[in-house]
DNA sequence: TTAGTTTGTTTGGCAGCCATACTAAGTCTG
DNA sequence: CAGACTTAGTATGGCTGCCAAACAAACTAA
């Protein structure tokens, strides 16, 4: 019953003035700066009415008055652009062996990166999130905010992470069913606004709302963001929107079957993708091609598998060249699944790219079947090892925008 | 640039009563009768815009009053209902060897079913569009609906349709880069309205489409479609949005790799999903298996396997067996990809699987890592062979729906 | 200095939703 | 059976918010 009525929700004279005012501070934010006149030929609203929406976001402080700017012709224009006085944004992520803490503007202008090194998967979820919290109070400090300035709160994490912002798993950190918001809102309690908005999400997942919002994914509108470290994840984009699924769940591709006839992965399966291509396996793969006769050093790093190829080792050749294929087979797929624009290359493999893409390309091209003449762009991420932070910062930025009047840290402007 | 412009679109008066007039419909619809006060509760609209809105969907002939509810109390309710003379969707459907015409209202009453065997692979597209065309009139005539009537063509092929609606590819048709819409048009001119409101979409994608409007799906805000005939294909519904990605080519999963090790499959890769589990593949496999001892009879269908499984023969046991374990392989897949509520068994696999659906289940838990405690079940399709002209009229239906004012057939209304 | 061009504001009108009051049509109770 | 009660639907008036058009402002060009 009612399954057309999910078609659309209906419609009030509030709601569209709360999507007109998203609408033009999107725009305004997107520019940087930006005359009345100009957003209401792009946005196809009136003058009239962009000149309201404008006055509304100049008081509730998302925009201000920046410079002029005269044409060819005609009167010069007054130039709105977004205010940094507005407040900033916090986008953390907890990883494997670090917590990381971003504090910027909604502008996109860096204000503070703090990044500390634990051992996640020896700490326990409560100890490691306030631990961030003390994190963000560095980060504060450092931007000179108060926190009264903080408008919303982004976080990544290696897991699975529901609709109800409870992380279901985390393999990597031995995390299952944590209720990450509550302990993070108790964390920040006293601290930072009690109704604070906040977004948890997936690291892979945010990796691609970190290109989309701030990278080479506003090319395109259908694209999987690609990223590896002990495990494989994507992020997916579909229509200009993220893919989540009823779990949120969508794009975990590190499990999915790419040879029954492969070796066993920690889940209980054979074949797993990451089996092959995650960072791990391909450091453990090269260890063991290359011989045990340096069994006493530490282990080889990424770098040091594209250096050792470059100098024409056989290992570090052969590697590469698995890499490659295995690789090439689970992009395939990915192609074949989503059917994206484009695929970004994010993490680690993003490093062991960074020179050779157009192997990979050529790869693909023989696990993927195109009998139409696809357009697909493979592509290296712009954001590399920050891309989870600034993630969680974007994500937490269109969430304001979509609201622009229910956002916090008011009390400023209300005083 | 302007990639926040995305988030939303620029909102008026009309849009908005437009929408709503969209929502009260489709409640409308849903219900098949239901009073103004009902609505208005369910909407979250005030009685008062609903009644004003019910009223100009009656002008427009959307619908009309039915009974009265006398409910336990109170004055008792006039039921709104659609108005079975509004007209009438054609859905129709071009595969290998049959063309299929429906004819029904927007209430989902079938008035027509007409289906003519051919042998599209050898016919041109122009010529099997042109019998198409011909198959709707003697559909209309069935239906003793006049042209007029007609409020909207839906139409499903098997292959990859972009967003402009030109077939891209049907590698079982052997067709390519065809503009279907074009010679549809030219096909029914002089016939149906010049700018009549055309569908046309991947079978599969209409399979899914028909279970999420008429069957099962209607349960699940994500599933996934699984149609098996001469490839495999599937229709993924996200957040209750059909998945198309950038060519129409999402969910086309018949040539995702499973095993790079297995048999060539004639798109000239190794180890494709349909090699193992498409009707043709399981046919073979089973003949091969059974020895050539009955070489000289016609080949096997799909119910011979069961019978003779049911009797024990080893050939027909193993084939099951195997058709189990590469299915849940790919399913496996599908559900790390999409994370849906619920995979829906169509086409082939709803024949197959009609009383083995659990044998199925067991075999997927087994290749799906599920680290959470998934909620996913596994259901057979309520549609069988018809869901695809079915889902080329629920998918116009939808369509018709969303734009409440610019439906045609509208003529006989205004005479 | 005047005409032309472009920007942004002001004014008035209109569409559409909502709250409220009211009418309509039934059931329930004493 | 009359009056209280309940629910459905309509009518009225108000408010919000968009738009069109006129206007004021600020500049260039001749």
């Amino acid at each position: 019953m009612s399954h057309f009525l999910r078609l659309v929700r209906p419609v009030d004279g509030s709601w569209m003035r709360m999507t007109n005012l998203s609408v033009v501070l999107a725009a305004i934010v997107d520019h940087g700066g930006v005359s009345r006149a100009t957003l209401a030929r792009e946005t196809g609203l009136n003058k009239a009415t962009v000149s309201s929406l404008a006055e509304e976001l100049g008081e509730l402080g998302w925009v201000r008055a920046g410079g002029q700017d005269q044409g060819a012709l005609g009167r010069p224009s007054e130039l709105l652009e977004p205010n940094p006085g507005r407040g900033v944004i916090i986008g953390t992520e907890i990883n494997v062996d670090y917590l990381a803490v971003l504090v910027s503007d909604p502008a996109g202008a860096q204000r503070a990166l703090v990044i500390e090194e634990l051992d996640v998967a020896t700490t326990s979820p409560g100890d490691a999130i306030e631990r961030l919290a003390a994190l963000m109070r560095t980060g504060l400090e450092q931007a000179a905010v108060a926190p009264a300035d903080v408008l919303g709160l982004g976080l990544g994490v290696p897991g699975v992470v529901d609709v109800d912002r409870r992380l279901l798993v985390a393999a990597n950190l031995g995390w299952r069913s944590v209720d990450v918001d509550d302990m993070l809102r108790r964390a920040v309690h006293g601290f930072l606004d009690e109704d604070l908005p906040v977004l948890i999400e997936n690291e892979a997942n945010l990796g691609a709302v970190a290109e989309q919002t701030y990278g080479i994914g506003a090319r395109f509108e259908d694209f999987v963001y690609l990223s590896g470290e002990l495990g494989v994840g994507a992020g997916v984009v579909t229509a200009g929107e993220l893919l989540r699924g009823t779990h949120g769940a969508a794009g975990e591709v590190g499990h999915i079957t790419v040879d029954p006839a492969g070796a066993r992965c920690h889940c209980g399966k054979y074949g797993c993708w990451q089996v092959f291509v995650s960072q791990g396996a391909v450091l453990d793969r090269f260890r063991e091609a290359s011989g045990s006769r340096d069994g006493a050093r530490p282990g080889p790093r990424p770098e040091d598998i594209l250096a050792a190829a470059e100098t024409g080792d056989a290992a570090a050749v052969e590697t590469l060249a698995t890499l490659d294929r295995y690789l090439a087979i689970g992009v395939g797929n990915l192609v074949e699944m989503y059917d994206p624009n484009a695929v970004v290359l994010g993490g680690f493999y993003s490093t062991m790219y960074r020179e050779r893409v157009d192997e990979l390309r050529t790869e693909v091209a023989s696990w993927v079947m195109d009998a139409f003449g696809r357009e697909l762009s493979i592509e290296l991420s712009t954001h590399g090892q920050d891309a989870c932070i600034w993630g969680a910062t974007g994500g937490m930025l269109r969430s304001l925008i979509a609201n622009p009047r229910h956002a916090a840290a008011l009390d400023g402007l209300r005083a």
